[in-house]
DNA sequence: GTCTATATTTTGATAGAC
DNA sequence: GTCTATCAAAATATAGAC
């Protein structure tokens, strides 16, 4: 991708996690990539089109990594424990773009909207997979798929919000902590 | 408190939840409300003043709620049950104000944002505190402590996000729900 | 307490030169 | 690929009549 094109989504990532998408404005992504705003329109026929662009490259890595890192797992326990794993690494790690993509999906067209809710469902079968085979194995407590699915991948989503790089723990023990008690959580005693 | 300063609130509300903070205008809030958009600052200095209260009266009733609910409870198993239960029925049955509490901080003013963050400190703290004995007196896992409340305390806020009224589950089915499998990731085995 | 009217600023987006 | 100039619409908020 050309330069500049890559400086906006940059600008922008950075811009819409500390201010919010609405409260962000064209001209503001633009001073800071050094350019007018009326330039941004070279690159991007919208301020919708560079959210939705956020979203989705956003979705297709997360679901691209968690794929990676099922890849010659085996076992039910261990597929939950990498697939942990894999979700509090990628919003640790890519903590701007992974928040606007919990909190910015009001700004979406109804058309974008569609396409990214569609790529989160995705996302969310392959775990809501996983411990439905757990809950028949019956090595899972048995409660509502739905709602553990939720309920451990929100948890690690908080993960994203307090995390600062370079503090007291590093990303693999934040998800050493959250591998360790979703999975206390899930196995019967 | 009068009629129509009661009603720019719930109507704010609503609208706050439905489409975020900056998306909403002081014009739509006046045309939902029947009146002119001037005749809102009768009733509240600026969109931000109306934010505020929102963000203040949830947190004060949050609070006094876990409170009320902690009220006679022994025992640090049973402290914790009815702190996540407490936590949980209040985000279901005040769906759209915990949810603008928990995403619409960046609207406030570095004043209101420093009294609202005060108070959610306030609440966090008398959750770590029952943690923190459980893990003192060796009945919990031996974690990072915050992380854990942040853990559990998100997970649960997670309902607010999905939860229909009238659904197949009740509010006490799903805090019932969130209960077991907080306790279950907390308690040694 | 609500109205009409308006001030002021800012927004997202476009046209056309270079 | 970036610029200047500009448009049209919408925003928050205020003034003053009723």
């Amino acid at each position: 991708m050309p330069h500049m094109k890559d400086k906006i989504i940059r600008v922008a990532t950075s811009l819409f996690h500390r201010k919010g998408y609405f409260a962000t404005s064209i001209s503001e992504i633009a001073g800071l990539c050094g350019i007018q705003k009326a330039s941004i329109y070279y690159h991007y026929a919208s301020k919708e089109a560079i959210l939705y662009q956020i979203h989705s490259t956003t979705m297709d890595d997360l679901t691209t990594y968690l794929k990676g890192n099922l890849q010659g797992v085996d076992g039910i326990e261990d597929c939950m424990r990498a697939a942990v794993r894999s979700h509090v690494r990628f919003h640790l790690e890519r903590q701007k773009e992974t928040f606007i993509a919990n909190t910015e999906l009001r700004g979406l067209t109804p058309e974008h909207y569609a396409l990214i809710v569609a790529k989160r469902d995705t996302y969310e079968q392959i775990i809501q997979e996983i411990i439905q085979r757990g809950c028949a194995a019956g090595i899972f407590v048995d409660e509502d798929v739905k709602i553990l699915s939720y309920a451990i991948l929100t948890q690690c989503n908080a993960g994203a919000i307090w995390y600062k790089p370079g503090g007291r723990l590093t990303v693999d023990d934040i998800a050493e902590v959250y591998v360790r008690f979703a999975l206390q959580g899930l196995m019967v005693r």
